[in-house]
DNA sequence: GTGGTCTAGACCACT
DNA sequence: GTGGTCTAGACCACG
């Protein structure tokens, strides 16, 4: 399948990225076991070492856990990944409002191009 | 006072960014004069090859332009300016949603979020 | 009941360790049978592999010696245990004084953080 | 110089414990820059990026920092320093007991043991 | 076949 | 010359 990395940004924290971006929108489930190391790397198209430097911070901040041997599974913590969902969609809330403004755009018309957005 | 970088990001591209920002919201207007490499390595807290390469993407992609001998200026050619703006604008709003869908928010839930922040 | 182990070692040298700790401290008395490589391997979570390889290495020590279709007993070479148990002892003396000194933390500062324990 | 490690353990531990204790021991001070990862490598004989992996996760629990392009440097955070100082001692001194009593080797003895130890 | 560690060595951003 | 990222590929512990 390949996947497109973005060039601007190191190819493992989009690893990051994508894998939390499964997690939180429940693609990947609680306790699910993740693709091997070896799949990851063959999907993304990647040397092992930089799945598994993703994968590791994964495991650091808690959303991911290792069983020797056997894999590596979504957390169970189903308050923890609906934290970081949380806390994901409000940074990018953020960012966005931040960004609009800084370009001039103020929150009134930034709704206004959201809501008709909508009405597409 | 200084000038906070991401870290995740080439230092170069988000002076590219920020600049790019500050022209398209007419913080720096049409022909006038930009600050000198020296003075902004130094706004930056970086060295002025960083700023030197920043600014030399700038001038290829025609926002900016350089006089011998005189400084660097933004470009008068406001429609360019006008372009980059909508581009950029639609790129943000576009990147927004993408990145919302994949986390699973519709754009239902995301009119709500952003009406939600525009009453408070 | 289960075992931990340390994550840091592999967990053969964690179950050497710990028989022949057993053996050392006479909780496995010379001549007695030790818990089949099945028990073994159910008390410490792990593949009976695992357990086997760590077995061979005591009995390459001559800890443990096996009789066929019987099991595996201790030596009833008290001498050679007890030779073991002092080699034992004066290694973990030895190192633990090697570290605090790499801290920093003299034969002084050991007595007495010692004999603050022997206190409480 | 070369440096000997353990085999028992990963090498990257090893170098964290090493240049922890050389940071609690005070032989690299706060604030004070450490060889370069190039250094230390050729130091350690080791690759470069498991020195860059040690020197990391010294850098999450803090006891570290990088300056981009400087080099990385011991934390200023003195109360740190002294904080996993004592923490490192309390486990040694426990991990020494706990051991010794597994051998069947009380309080009082270890004492005698130590103390014997001191008049030498 | 699973994850973990390590090497050798390249290339990049930055000073 | 500094740290950071990445690849290619090997070997180990474990099941």
């Amino acid at each position: 399948m390949g996947y497109v990395f973005n060039g601007e940004m190191p190819i493992y924290l989009q690893i990051i990225e994508h894998i939390k971006t499964q997690i939180i929108s429940k693609k990947y489930l609680p306790k699910q076991k993740l693709p091997s190391v070896r799949d990851l790397s063959f999907e993304f198209e990647v040397n092992p070492n930089t799945v598994q430097k993703a994968l590791q911070e994964l495991e650091d901040i808690g959303l991911i856990f290792t069983e020797r041997t056997n894999g590596k599974f979504v957390t169970d913590n189903e308050a923890l990944i609906e934290k970081i969902k949380n806390q994901t969609v409000q940074q990018m809330v953020d960012d966005f409002y931040t960004r609009m403004a800084k370009i001039g755009i103020g929150q009134d018309e930034v709704s206004k191009i959201v809501l008709d957005r909508g009405n597409k």
